[in-house]
DNA sequence: AAATACCCTCTA
DNA sequence: AGAGGGTATTTC
């Protein structure tokens, strides 16, 4: 009896396709094949097999079976419930799932070796070379001849006689095995008693979830770090996933990981190139990789055997990807560790309201970690009320903040300038005309740049030269720039302290790993004295000799107001703050607000997370809101204005009545202008009972957008733009 | 996603 | 008629 095998493709088709399975392949469940579609051959994935009965069409058949590794049943069976919940085409998700499977593979390295013939003339350059081919590691022809101390044209000549031959070399370095017999850090009591929970937690087996809270610097790392190398002392097989947000930027939690298991884990992000790429997922496929330290994508690794995940700072709004296929990496990870029968581990110093409501009603255990590590004393955090002791006009810094600056400054130690804005100014007005300048066809403004002599768009990566003349009017030196970014605060900085060493730390300045490490090192040695930063140096760094945090603007994340507002500005700058005094200095923290009287405000000076967070449980609670109920937005957008209000309309019309559904919209999208898309959004409220997924999708079945008009669904969205 | 089928206008 | 161009449809 023939079969058919189901194939799902990594594009945004709406299922998976049936083929018929050639005689004698024998396919599993699982296997890459590679499958005709109209006139191209791609790579899928077998989803389903059964007896070809009832076949009412002519089936194409599968071309082949690829020789890459199967994606495990269990990948497979994420890769499927997280297109389910996300409300998109499966084969998105399989597409990331995929992305290691179809990086090239590293081009073989070509390595110069002997035939054993002999040379018929054996000049003393020859000599040379086959002395030196005698000694150290197989080289590549060019490295043979400087090694040595001929031109190249002498081993071609010998390779062409025969002498010497050329052989491709596949150097797979095998990913090294965690050494878990090394010695564990020291743990304070405190850790040490998490540290037990949580091996408890990972031997009582099966699925298993765990809030590790504790304030910064109070030793999560070693604390799961322990949990990791339990895990993978129980089981030679087992593998342990890490995920933390923005990876690229953060190479110490690598180094620990380093230290603890005497090799360095696998790496997972969009900066790993290709052929690694290709490596880490085979052998995460295999299980000769046991384990990964990645970003979101990483959970659509094929792992074999995982028995532990853990997301490190839950709370970051980086885990939700908010373009092609949308996620939440840190939800899914839960899922995935359902799926898997592990546990998972969500590490934060102040956790996300849905993960805290989890640890409260007892779904997920919670590890509270008390004491700061090594004894420091939280800073002492104040508030400076800019209607009191506002700047000078023009300038961002307040007398008081000054002030505190010029001790730390005359004591030899370290102040860290905190604003979450890149760039020089926000905005670029013509003061002649009115006009704020923006990218071509997006509502969004241009940030000036002023390291560069640039204007930006940060959400459409437009980018341009400061024009001498307005662009709209024509006016000359008609442009200025307003408000403050972290370029502009550094040159007020230097201005006020001329001879201190100022430096800014943003993703400008800190383009990639090693970049960013070199500030970090710099800071850390005390060869800064004032670091102006935004959020990508208020993680997890440690600096010593840094006692005094300004923050420069702590109201800019309550503006805007989406529901998650205060959340994210409690979170951002509770960890901002707790970069002050580490070790044994004492460490202040000044937050420069026109609303000293906001509960956050009131919440980071008293440093009293709880009382914070219990009331914004409270307000989300009478709203209906998450963790209390479920949000999905929907984005339409369209280049014709007149269009897009039509079908806005019927979208509205097509709503289905459902207890426990609430749809508000449409409504004009705060940035209703984007690449020349107008933008109309809806958000629809659903009780915690309601399958939202299943709501969404029958909604958008009931649509048809034609032309350029396009759907896209947010489930439980990060950004209200 | 990417190939192609379709359906306009424009050009001689 | 055939080339260009944009848009809609199809892919097991």
């Amino acid at each position: 009896m023939s079969r058919i095998a189901q194939v799902l493709l990594p594009m945004p088709l709406p299922e998976a396709f049936d083929y018929a399975e050639p005689d004698g392949m024998d396919l599993k469940v699982g296997d890459q094949v590679a499958a005709p579609l109209g006139p191209r051959l791609l790579r899928g994935v077998v989803v389903s097999l059964r007896d070809a009965t009832g076949v009412n069409r002519a089936l194409k058949s599968i071309e082949s079976r690829l020789d890459d590794p199967a994606l495990p049943p269990a990948t497979l069976e994420f890769v499927l419930w997280a297109a389910r919940y996300s409300v998109d085409a499966p084969g998105q998700p399989l597409a990331i799932a995929l992305r290691g499977a179809r990086a090239a593979k590293a081009a073989p390295r070509r390595v110069v070796q002997a035939t054993g013939s002999v040379p018929a003339r054996l000049t003393p350059a020859r000599a040379k070379v086959l002395e030196a081919l005698g000694d150290g590691d197989a080289a590549s022809p060019a490295d043979l001849a400087r090694r040595a101390g001929v031109s190249s044209g002498v081993v071609k000549a010998l390779i062409d006689e025969g002498v010497l031959a050329i052989r491709l070399l596949d150097d797979d370095a095998p990913f090294p095995e965690p050494d878990v017999s090394l010695p564990s850090a020291a743990l304070n009591p405190s850790q040490a008693a998490a540290a037990a929970a949580l091996n408890a937690m990972l031997d009582e087996g099966g699925f298993q979830a765990a809030l590790l809270d504790g304030v910064t610097g109070s030793g999560k790392t070693e604390v799961y770090l322990e949990a990791a190398a339990h895990a993978l002392a129980a089981d030679p097989h087992a593998q342990v996933l890490v995920l933390l947000p923005e990876i690229a930027l953060t190479q110490a939690v690598l180094a620990r990981f380093e230290a603890r298991f005497g090799a360095a884990p696998a790496e997972w992000h969009s900066g790993v190139a290709p052929p690694l790429r290709r490596r880490v997922w085979e052998a995460v496929a295999s299980g000769a990789c046991r384990v990964v330290v990645g970003a979101r994508s990483a959970l659509f690794l094929p792992f074999r055997n995982l028995k532990l995940i853990v997301v490190d700072e839950e709370h970051d709004g980086s885990f939700k990807q908010e373009e092609g296929f949308i996620y939440q990496a840190r939800d899914l990870a839960v899922v995935r560790a359902k799926i898997e029968g592990a546990s998972v581990i969500l590490a934060s110093a102040t956790p996300s309201l849905e993960t805290l409501r989890n640890a409260e009603t007892g779904r997920y255990r919670w590890l509270r970690l008390a004491a700061r590590h090594g004894g420091a004393r939280l800073p002492e955090i104040d508030l400076i009320d800019l209607r009191e002791a506002p700047p000078e006009h023009g300038r961002w810094l307040s007398p008081p903040l000054v002030a505190a600056m010029r001790d730390t400054y005359a004591l030899g130690e370290q102040t860290l300038l905190f604003l979450n804005r890149r760039g020089y100014a926000p905005l670029v007005l013509c003061k002649s005309c009115g006009e704020r300048l923006c990218a071509p066809d997006t509502d969004s403004w241009l940030v000036e740049h002023r390291y560069s002599g640039r204007l930006v768009c940060h959400l459409t990566g437009f980018s341009m030269p400061k024009p001498e003349r307005c662009p709209h009017c024509g006016a000359k030196d008609s442009l200025v720039s307003i408000g403050p970014g972290v370029e502009r605060v550094h040159e007020e900085a230097q201005a006020l302290f001329p001879d201190a060493r100022v430096a800014v730390f943003s993703s400008d300045t800190a383009f990639d790993a090693r970049e960013a490490r070199r500030l970090v090192e710099s800071m850390a040695a005390g060869e800064i004295d004032i670091l102006v930063a935004t959020q990508a140096a208020a993680k997890g760094h440690n600096f010593p000799m840094l006692t005094l945090v300004g923050v420069v603007d702590a109201d800019l994340g309550l503006r805007g107001g989406d529901l998650r507002a205060a959340e994210r500005t409690y979170q951002l700058l509770a960890q901002a703050t707790g970069r002050a005094g580490r070790h044994d200095r004492p460490g202040r923290a000044l937050l420069q607000t026109w609303a000293p009287e906001h509960a956050v405000m009131q919440a980071l000076k008293a440093q009293d997370r709880d009382a914070f967070l219990a009331a914004e449980m409270g307000e989300r609670e009478a709203a209906g809101l998450p963790p209390f109920g479920r949000l999905a937005a929907v984005i339409v957008s369209g280049p014709d204005p007149g269009a897009l209000e039509a079908f806005a309309r019927d979208m509205a019309q097509a709503a289905p009545n459902t207890a426990g559904v609430e749809v508000f919209g449409p409504a004009d999208a705060p940035l209703g202008l984007i690449r020349g898309r107008r933008r109309k959004r809806f958000l629809v409220r659903a009780d915690r009972a309601v399958d939202l997924s299943a709501y969404m999708a029958a909604w958008r079945a009931r649509v048809r957008p034609t032309g350029a008009l396009r759907v896209t669904i947010d489930i439980d969205p990060y950004s209200f733009l």
